[in-house]
DNA sequence: CAAAGTTAATCAATCGATTGATTAATTAAC
DNA sequence: GTTAATTAATCAATCGATTGATTAACTTTG
């Protein structure tokens, strides 16, 4: 019972600091601010995390074993190489319009050069991870001669730059896209499968010899 | 001469600001070392610029206005719009690559929701002007039947997003596309006219009629 | 089982440092 | 000599972090 909820309330403060982390930045989100809203005294931020940046390496690292597993399972697939770099790149649209303020933190901490942070370390690597998988399923592609000889890191880049720029600006994005990004099923209604409707079609033409 | 003065050190705050926003963040940079790292008093970015939101408005505003034309003078030219496209797109990237702080500030700018600064509705304003000229080549290359019928917003977010996710998170970049981007003659040497070449090329199979 | 001992969780209060901003006094310019 | 530019000093507010005290829960002992 008390356990119990001591883990919950932990676990609390690292989902609502995902929220406010992603809303206004690392150095914008005020430790004070932080506990009120997930509703615990300021020591126990400390407490349990040590600081304000173990508590944001905590939120990072949480969401990303979360999402380990995923994108090495469909690489190992018995598929074409087209129906893997299909299949890893709507789970990777999925993942993003789910988890979106966790997105504009990675992103934020790899733009910004905070000086020598190890959750930088950590983001990189993670993202730089998954950049691999896609780039080895294309790499396969080619060398089968299912694909085009493109530029395979541009394609990556162009692939998550694209996802990312869309939800991480989503008051831009609305505007472009004339919807409201900021409304949830919006996002995941009518964004989403256009998103992925987008990247299948442009990989297509891109890389599948004609 | 002290009238000239007066504007150099005004302007070499404001060019100084844009580095260190750039590399902190707003909230991350604070009014001393903004002041420091231009070799002035505190005091004088109030006496200037009223306040810290005040600087970066400056910060925005100057890049912005010398960014203004080049887009529009591409969309009115006399070219087919494969050409006109590709200019502009050349352009976006050039300007990017030679301007990266303050890109980095526009995007994180649209990131976070800072509680109602009227610079965000600024620099929002701004990059949907950008995407609308780009968007507007790409419907006309459509009706005239020069381009498939793609979905416009998404080709353009594309372009945008790739180009602002190399840019904006050089360590990622540098460690997929194996390049220093950190060195300001390899992101002009080779990233930059790869990231034309892979645009051009991505762009002409997606749209092109084949 | 019950009293004593031990640990973890939580709190209000406060720490020194830093934030953005302002003041009053001084200097430079025309 | 008056206006504009610049400075050091200082402001209240807030920052992240820590303190000592208190509570609750579990363990040990007899």
């Amino acid at each position: 019972m008390a356990e119990k909820d001591k883990i919950d309330k932990k676990e609390h403060l690292v989902e609502v600091a995902e929220r406010v982390f992603g809303e206004l930045g690392y150095e914008g989100a005020s430790t004070r601010l932080l506990a009120q809203e997930a509703g615990v005294n300021m020591a126990m931020l400390n407490y349990y995390f040590g600081s304000k940046d173990g508590l944001l390496k905590a939120v990072v690292e949480r969401r990303i074993l979360l999402m380990r597993k995923g994108f090495e399972e469909i690489a190992q697939k018995d598929a074409s190489c087209w129906e893997k770099l299909d299949q890893v790149v709507q789970l990777y649209v999925s993942r993003v319009a789910t988890s979106k303020y966790f997105h504009k933190i990675l992103f934020r901490e790899i733009s910004v050069m905070r000086t020598g942070s190890e959750v930088t370390e950590f983001v990189i690597d993670h993202i730089y991870g998954n950049t691999l998988h896609v780039q080895q399923i294309i790499e396969e592609g080619i060398k089968k001669g299912e694909f085009r000889a493109v530029d395979v890191e541009m394609t990556v880049a162009s692939i998550f730059g694209t996802v990312n720029y869309l939800i991480n600006s989503r008051r831009l994005a609305s505007k472009m896209l004339k919807m409201d990004l900021l409304d949830d099923q919006v996002l995941q209604n009518d964004m989403k499968p256009r998103l992925q409707a987008y990247l299948q079609d442009s990989l297509k033409t891109h890389l599948l010899i004609k």
